[in-house]
RNA sequence: UCCCCGAUAGCUCAAUCGGUAGAGCGAGCGGCUGUUAACCGCUAGGUCGUAGGUUCGAGCCCUACUCGGGGAGCCA
C-alpha cells in the first residue's frame, strides 16, 4: 500500500501536482495499447486514471487491463488538471493496489428497462443518475429539518402504529398487533395536533403508509412525509409557509446541488423562478378555468404540438430507417439503432398523450361543481402556470372531516392543495383544522366514524381551542419535481409500490 | 377493480406477406499512445413468457393464463 495521503474525488482540485490515493470502483474502464483510462468512482464523484505502460510494473498493467466493472482498488499517482477528463482532473497513476476484482458486473453502461434496473436496485445505486437523485434528496431532506428547525418548530414523533384514522379506512394496511387489529400511519397530524397546543409551531417527519391500489408514476405504498402543524394560525399565513418552505427547498437544492441537477436534465431556469408568492387559486376559480374557453384553447394548442411533435418524429424516424438500409459503417448502424429505439418509445408516450387529451378536455369541461380535482384537472392547471400553485377552499363533502368549514360559505372547507409547476401533480395538501367542539363531532357522525376512537382529539376542542392548521409535504414527489424525474420510484432509495416489493 | 401496451441471447432491441433466429452491448481472446457509452478483428451465447389451438409450416394468427409497463379511481 502506498504511503501517499488518501483523498476523495471531490477533494481533488486541492491537490493539483500532489502524489496522491484514490479508493474507489471501476465505473468503467478502456485500454488502448500502451495507455489505459480507468474511470474511478468513489462515492464522491467520478476521476479518469491513465495507466501507461511505462509507469506502472508489466504484471500491473495487464491485471488492470482486465479489471471489470465496478471492481474495488486503490489508485496512487500524480494529481493534473486535464480538460478531457471527466471532472475536469485526472490521476497519473504510478501505483495501484486491486482490493476485489469484480467479473460480469450486470448493469453495463447501455441502455436498461426498469424492470431489470429495479431487480437490480442493490447495485443501481452505484449508476450515476441515482447517486445524483441521493445527493438532491439528501439536500431536499436537510433542508426541510434546517426550515423547521431555524423558524421555531420543534420536532414531535408521531407513532406509525395508530389507532385512529386521518383520511378514509380503505387506504390503511392493517397489522396484527398482539392479536388485535391496528394500522399503520398514514399521518401524524392527529397526534401533532396535539402536540401544537403544548409547543406552538410543531412538526413531524417520517415514513407514511398507504394502501391505495394506485399503479401511476406518481404513487408510492410507503413514502416520506414531512407535516408541520401551527397554533393560532389561519388559512393566509399557512400559505404564506407553504411557499417560504419550498422556495427555501428549492434554493438550497440549487446552492448545493447545482452540478447533479445539470446531470439530471432538471429545470434550472424554473427552478430558479420558484420564489414566494405562488399562485393562488380558488376550489371555484380553478372549476371556471376548466369549464371556461381557456381550457378549450390550453387543450386545442396541446394537441396541436403534439400532433405536430408526433409529425417531426415520423419523419426522422422514416429518414432513419432508410439510412439504415443503404451502404454505411457498423458504427453508425448502431447509432442509428439506438436513436430509433429512444424515437420509438417518445412516439409511443406522445401517442398516448394525443389519445388522452379529448378524455381529459371532456373530462374538464364536463367537470360538475362538487367533485374532487382528478389527476387530469390538476394537471391542466399545473401546466398553465410556471410557478406552484395553491387550489383552496375544496367542496367540504369532498375533503376529510378535520377540515374547518369556512364560515362565510359553508359548502367549503379551509384547505388547500399546492400543485407543482409542469405538470407534476399535488406535492402538498393541508387544511385549518376544525376547532369547534361540536361541528367536528357532526363531522364525525357524518363520516361514520365512531366518536369514541376520536375521544382524545375532541379533547383537544375541549380545553382552550385555538384556531390552527398544517399540511403534509411529499418528499418523493417534491424530489420528482426539482430532479425532473418522471418517475418517483427513482426518488426513494427502496420503492414499495403496490403489489411490488423488488428487495 | 377497470382500460391500453408489452414479453425473442446475460442486457437493449430487430426479424418484410406465416417460410433457415439477427445486431449491438456485456463476457472471452487479440490489436491500437489520449480515450469520452472509444474503436477494429475473432469466439462463445436461443425450449422466441406458459399451456393449448389454426396451418404443409407459427417468433408472427386465435384462446386462456402468468409476469411487467402505462393510465383511471384515490392520494403526498
Amino acid at each position: 500500500m502506498s504511503s501517499k495521503p488518501s483523498v476523495y474525488v471531490n477533494e481533488l482540485k486541492h491537490h493539483v501536482g500532489q502524489e496522491v490515493t484514490l479508493h474507489g470502483w471501476v465505473y468503467n474502464s478502456r485500454a488502448s495499447g500502451k495507455i489505459q483510462f480507468v474511470i474511478l468512482r468513489d462515492g464522491t464523484g467520478l476521476c479518469q486514471c491513465t495507466v501507461e505502460r511505462a509507469n506502472v510494473p508489466e504484471e500491473l498493467f495487464e491485471r488492470i487491463k482486465h479489471l471489470g466493472q465496478e471492481s474495488s482498488l486503490s489508485l496512487t499517482g500524480a494529481v493534473r488538471a486535464d480538460e478531457r477528463s471527466v471532472g475536469g482532473y485526472e490521476l497519473a497513476v504510478t501505483g495501484a493496489r486491486i482490493v476485489a476484482p469484480a467479473e460480469g458486473y450486470p448493469i453495463t453502461p447501455k441502455a436498461h428497462g426498469v424492470d431489470f434496473l429495479m431487480r437490480h436496485r442493490h447495485l443501481h445505486f452505484r449508476s450515476q443518475r441515482q447517486w445524483c437523485l441521493g445527493k438532491v434528496r439528501h439536500t431536499v431532506v436537510d433542508a426541510i429539518r434546517r426550515f423547521f428547525n431555524d423558524h421555531g418548530f420543534t420536532l414531535v414523533d408521531t407513532p406509525i402504529f395508530t389507532t385512529v384514522v386521518g383520511e378514509d379506512q380503505t387506504s390503511l394496511f392493517e397489522v396484527d398487533y398482539f392479536g388485535s387489529p391496528l394500522h399503520l400511519t398514514q399521518t401524524g397530524q392527529l397526534y401533532l395536533e396535539s402536540a401544537a397546543m403544548s409547543f406552538g409551531r410543531v412538526y413531524c417527519f417520517g415514513p407514511t403508509f398507504r394502501a391505495e391500489k394506485s399503479k401511476t408514476r406518481r404513487h408510492l405504498t410507503e413514502f416520506w412525509m414531512v407535516e408541520p402543524e401551527v397554533a393560532f394560525i389561519e388559512l393566509p399565513g399557512l400559505l404564506e409557509l407553504a411557499e417560504n418552505f419550498v422556495s427555501y427547498i428549492v434554493r438550497r437544492v440549487l446552492e448545493d446541488n447545482r452540478s447533479e441537477l445539470q446531470t439530471l436534465g432538471a429545470d434550472i431556469p424554473m427552478l430558479e423562478q420558484i420564489k414566494p408568492p405562488f399562485h393562488r387559486l380558488t376550489y371555484s376559480e380553478a372549476v371556471e378555468i376548466l369549464k371556461g374557453p381557456r381550457t378549450v384553447e390550453f387543450m386545442a394548442q396541446d394537441l396541436a404540438d403534439l400532433q405536430g411533435e408526433k409529425a417531426r418524429m415520423e419523419t426522422r424516424i422514416a429518414e432513419l430507417e432508410q439510412q439504415q438500409s443503404g451502404q454505411i459503417k457498423q458504427w453508425q448502424k448502431d447509432k442509428i439503432a439506438a436513436e430509433l429505439i429512444d424515437l420509438r418509445s417518445e412516439l409511443a408516450e406522445t401517442e398516448t398523450k394525443i389519445e388522452n387529451n379529448p378524455k381529459h378536455a371532456q373530462l374538464a369541461a364536463e367537470f360538475t361543481w362538487g367533485k374532487d380535482l382528478g389527476g387530469s384537472d390538476e394537471t391542466i392547471i399545473s401546466r398553465m402556470h410556471d410557478k406552484p400553485v395553491f387550489v383552496t377552499h375544496y367542496p367540504r363533502e369532498a375533503k376529510a372531516f378535520y377540515m374547518k368549514t369556512d364560515r362565510a360559505d359553508e359548502r367549503v372547507v379551509e384547505n388547500f392543495d399546492m400543485l407543482a409547476p409542469a405538470g407534476f401533480g399535488e406535492i402538498i395538501g393541508g387544511s385549518v383544522r376544525e376547532d369547534d367542539y361540536d361541528r367536528l363531532l357532526a363531522r364525525i357522525h357524518d363520516q361514520g366514524l365512531n366518536p369514541e376512537t376520536y375521544g382524545w382529539y375532541l379533547d383537544l376542542r375541549k380545553y382552550g381551542s385555538v384556531p390552527h392548521g398544517g399540511f403534509g409535504l411529499g418528499v418523493e414527489r417534491t424530489l420528482a419535481w426539482i430532479a425532473g424525474e418522471r418517475h418517483i420510484r427513482q426518488c426513494i432509495p427502496f420503492p414499495r409500490m403496490m403489489d411490488k416489493v423488488y428487495i
